[in-house]
DNA sequence: CTGAAAGCGCTTACAG
DNA sequence: CTGAAAGCGCTTACAG
């Protein structure tokens, strides 16, 4: 009635569901596969869900017919009745353009990626800078469509955290957000900044400046570090407030540290992209780097490496801090305990400073 | 008996349905909502798939009563029946890191992302490089998980590829892709960089290098571009091939040239990238950029504005690869025509040459 | 234009 | 350990 080649399933009568089935687009149903085994769905479900209370006897009839059918469970349906997703949302805000040319950020994306694979998750990115975009996250993440949330934002206090704080579903933030009530992983920013200003002053450098970024999460923490080691040394014109984490924000910062302090030896920028910047506008200015002025970064990105001296930096294990975001935010999702952590940083002394 | 903070329902009667679910933890269903409205599921139903056949009264009445209730739709029921997601998966293959750190590969990502969400589709992000997860991919993709597949790869020629022109799902490549029947979206890359090799001789460069990388997508085109223009005179040590679009293939690829060629006067680059790093090397090697040695890129991408000086380069159109790609699959998964489009490239002069 | 009914493919108590 | 049954929340012919 039903030949191989024909989508239309012209027969009513429900028997005949099986062989009409198998016609159809979506490949074989656990349905096909119980017929095949010779056992009813309900044991086939059994295997697909830890195979526990299914006879070894079974349990081989039930693999074997789910091989040779080329079974692959239908997850929508799995998802109507268990209300679970295993997917997860990678959640954007704010100035993307920026985010997305940070070296850090697409580490972050990869190794989020990866970990949640392992665990049989996949990842939807969500890019939240509109207010449609932001609506759409909203009803989207509160529509069921994913089990948790990790959460990437330059910017501290961002809004959509509120509502997620609200406890709609479990979320995890990249960096200590402005907000409490979201766990959050991060390094240890200020013990980080502390150790890379101790070695410049250890390094015999007496001018040591600093491009800071407060409005970035991670900054204000970067800033404190310098402060605890210079204390009242850190005179106010070697610190200059860059506005995000970017190369030509390197540049401008510099021009303008050097132009309040000409005699300056030493500089700590807040990252890796802010020294390269530095960098560049120290030598247009006719000094050298190292010789004149050490300068030194923070991530050690992949940047680090192609600056020219390379950069003397503090490392932020961001692979790691991918790993453990995933971790805490699954736990969540099972409704384990978990609550944020914090992963220590090292420093790399290349030949900046 | 069902009160608004038992999450449990212990009525059997099917007519108590809509208060007791109103109670449990996802939200309110369609038939919250048809019930407020005073309709049936099947006019809200029609409602949410584009109001045919629906009164004005009707019509008025739903969208107020989704309002109150605070309704969204399940997308796992919807996919159940439609055999639809809204989903793409945008795969990436081979060595990630690799192209993670492309900054073109982020443009690609977040247009994609944004022109996918303008249409109410959601891009899942996948790697493959490791045979556990190509394994994951292809169930997935299989898996009815998403109606088609964006296609990112450095290398040409994936395995993976053949297995989606087999005809499970519509896909689109970015770059011609090796194996034919995927349609693709590039950028012109032979015309692109037929105009930048033109550039350099009208600037009266005489000993013009290329610094090619034919393995990767568009590679070959852009080595045949550069040959189109210098034909015979294009010695072959003036030529190399560098295995990646990375800073440091760049970088041994200059010396390389430098050693076989010292009196080179300009060097045409395959992508930004490689032509940073030919700037530092011959920085690192007592030649000053543009006067002694003219460098040239491809891509425009973000790096071409922070190289010192900055780059002379032939704009790739990105963010349009990004939307035309997403606009070719979108046509494909609703079934209508579409097929490759090639994209204009442009000269941009900066410093380097 | 609208309602009642069937069905999408799975999981999960409930009996046995 | 296993089967039969109910139900997850939606869409889609089918009558009216």
């Amino acid at each position: 009635m039903a030949d191989a080649t024909d989508t239309t399933d012209p027969s009513p009568h429900p028997k005949s569901r099986g062989a009409a089935r198998r016609a159809l687009r979506r490949g074989p149903t656990i349905d096909d596969v119980a017929e095949v085994a010779g056992v009813s769905r309900g044991t086939v479900s059994r295997v697909l869900n830890g195979a526990h209370y299914v006879s070894p006897g079974a349990l081989k009839a039930v693999e074997q017919a789910m091989r040779t059918t080329g079974y692959t469970v239908n997850q929508s349906a799995r998802s109507l009745v268990t209300k679970q997703s295993n997917a997860i949302a990678f959640v954007l805000s704010e100035p993307q353009e920026r985010l997305f040319e940070d070296p850090n950020f697409s580490v972050l994306l990869r190794c989020c990626t990866q970990a949640l694979g392992e665990q049989d998750f996949s990842l939807v990115l969500m890019l939240e800078s509109s207010a449609d975009e932001r609506d759409r996250v909203l009803r989207y993440v509160r529509g069921g469509h994913v089990d948790g949330v990790l959460l990437i934002s330059a910017h501290a206090g961002d809004p959509f955290i509120g509502d997620l704080a609200r406890g709609v579903l479990p979320a995890v933030a990249c960096g200590r957000p402005a907000g409490p009530g979201i766990p959050y992983v991060a390094a240890e920013d200020r013990q980080g900044a502390r150790e890379m200003t101790q070695y410049l002053v250890d390094q015999g450098r007496r001018r040591i400046g600093m491009i800071a970024c407060s409005p970035v999460v991670g900054g204000p923490e970067r800033l404190a570090g310098y402060r605890d080691v210079l204390g009242r040394k850190a005179l106010k014109r070697l610190v200059v407030d860059a506005a995000d984490y970017s190369h030509a924000a390197g540049v401008a910062a510099m021009r303008e540290l050097l132009a309040a302090s000409p005699d300056i030896d030493a500089v700590f920028a807040a990252s890796d992209l802010l020294a390269a910047g530095a960098i560049d506008e120290l030598r247009r200015s006719g000094r050298r780097v190292p010789d004149d002025v050490a300068v030194g970064g923070f991530d050690d990105s992949r940047i680090a490496r192609e600056t020219d001296p390379p950069l003397t930096t503090i490392r932020q294990p961001l692979e790691q801090v991918a790993r453990e975001m995933v971790d805490v935010l699954l736990r969540l999702v099972r409704r384990e305990p978990a609550s944020s952590r914090l992963l220590p940083t090292e420093l790399v002394v290349r030949a900046s400073a």
